[in-house]
DNA sequence: TTATGAATGCAACAGTTGAATCATTTGTGT
DNA sequence: ACACAAATGATTCAACTGTTGCATTCATAA
């Protein structure tokens, strides 16, 4: 499992050369490795029926500074062992001494890269069918994201309206986001993307579209989100950023396999419509189809 | 992972009879279960930002006796999923065993993960950290990105709204998008966002931009995209998809990494504008503070 | 406005931690 | 037998732990 373990490593090569003491403490670490994580030194020695002093001898003997450096290393593992996400942890306290050396930016991004890798976890997967089902049957599909999530709304709104007429963005200028719901029915399904902090037009919107029966699901950010309460389904990005602010891009990508899985579903009718939108873009001379020549 | 957790349970479900600062705690226990076992409880309490009484505080709310009742459920959780290596082999065959049934998701998410995770290389974090350098010291920043890359440069734009008054989006109804840029000046600089195809006016308006003086730099999928001849400095994101659309997942992440890049260069200036701007939206009343209750 | 109770921050507490120092024991070579 | 060095045990210390009581702030109703 462990796939190396450089210390438990030296602690067998250098067993032979230990006096008595230091090898009962020894082998004690090396047969109970979470031990060294989970509990106190002194509790440790207690149960390797050892003196704590001799802990801190063998740390010393090991070339280690002191103990904590072998109960840090076994942490480490710990996390790393734990799951994903422990990992994840990991790889932001070593990126974090090389940020120290001014790399803040590959620090990030190998957070996001984990963050999302996470979202393959069955639970996350699973929630992520359950609503992409959901919106499948859905009349129409109202979206709304305020303030931070509204890239994350608006671009699921603007692939899902390549795709057909079915998406419906809740905004507007001068207030007048909400006004669509007006004509909204319970056939139809609302997908709300909120996260810590909350909107309160975000939510008060929401519970206005649950008391006309519409079908809640929403990419938040937590458990005890407000939106839990209000949604029938729900799938969980992580936000958390070593800058100031919190990250949306887990929830875009959430947002971009949903319209994946949706497009998945007719494939045929989703090509058909993307070849439609082609000609309108080719007509209208939206994109540009010869590219410029560049000096 | 753990099938089921009831310390976690009774903490969702408490959780919305319990005070800010506890909730803030509780929200951080549940998200970082591992680290309840493996810190001690005022470092916990460092990290998730509140008192350490706040801990000892959540437990007593909780009905246990003290703090170490809820780091003993914690260290009991670890240790089971450590060594019974029995629930990794079993999480690690449902993982399979769902992929395996095709599931387009998960596939999705690993390769974004991974396209993100590529971005750390030397080229990309050499170009991000020229851009930064280059919008450290531009007067104004406009941010341009139609159609699909819209939701990039809009969240680009929101994060540096909150940080100062520097940033310009260049977007607006009935197409009066590109009037900012009349204002515009030598001494500013143009961050252009688009991929494959290139939306005609996103292109012309570079063009007018680079005409003016501006400083052009670029969010763009390729070597050969129209943008690189028009942007001083370029920043490529891959955008490439098993769906029908192309993801944007990883320039968002490219924005983040530079707005993140941009806050770190005044981390006092940026504190400062954050703090103002969570004053701003306290008074007004924008987020949801005490969250609603849900039944 | 003022009064009241809850929520929060702060400071002090006793207990425990890991480490350093000194004393004692152990084993070894003469 | 002795001396002597390594190993071990015991003691002490500063730093830190989790907890508690008190002071302050905050929200809300009268």
């Amino acid at each position: 499992m462990p796939q190396r373990d450089p210390l438990r490593e030296q602690i067998i090569a250098q067993y032979d050369a230990m006096s008595p003491q230091l090898q009962q403490a020894a082998r004690y670490v090396l047969e109970h490795p979470d031990e060294v994580a989970l509990v106190s030194m002194r509790e440790l020695a207690r149960h390797a029926a050892v003196q704590p002093a001799t802990m801190t001898r063998l740390a010393k003997f090991l070339g280690k500074q002191g103990y904590d450096d072998i109960r840090e290393h076994y942490v480490a593992a710990l996390r790393r062992g734990s799951d994903g996400f422990a990992a994840k942890v990991r790889q932001r306290n070593e990126g974090a001494r090389a940020s120290a050396n001014g790399n803040i930016a590959a620090h990030m991004l190998h957070g996001l890269s984990a963050q999302i890798s996470r979202l393959c976890e069955p639970d996350s997967l699973q929630r992520l069918e359950a609503i992409a089902n959901t919106l499948k049957s859905a009349r129409k599909v109202y979206v709304l994201g305020l303030r931070s999530c509204h890239s994350v709304a608006w671009h699921f709104h603007y692939v899902m309206s390549l795709l057909g007429d079915r998406s419906v963005h809740l905004d507007g200028p001068a207030g007048t986001g909400g006004d669509a719901l007006i004509r909204a029915t319970p056939e139809d399904a609302l997908l709300v993307v909120s996260v810590k902090p909350y909107a309160v037009a975000t939510l008060e919107l929401t519970q206005l579209a649950k008391d006309k029966g519409l079908t809640i699901l929403s990419i938040t950010d937590s458990e005890v989100s407000p939106l839990v309460g209000l949604s029938e389904q729900t799938i969980f990005c992580p936000t958390e950023s070593d800058s100031f602010f919190h990250t949306l891009t887990p929830a875009l990508a959430i947002s971009e396999v949903l319209c994946t899985l949706l497009a998945e579903d007719d494939r045929q009718q989703a090509l058909d419509a993307l070849q439609r939108a082609d000609e309108h873009f080719l007509s209208l001379n939206t994109y540009a189809s010869a590219i410029p020549r560049r000096e």
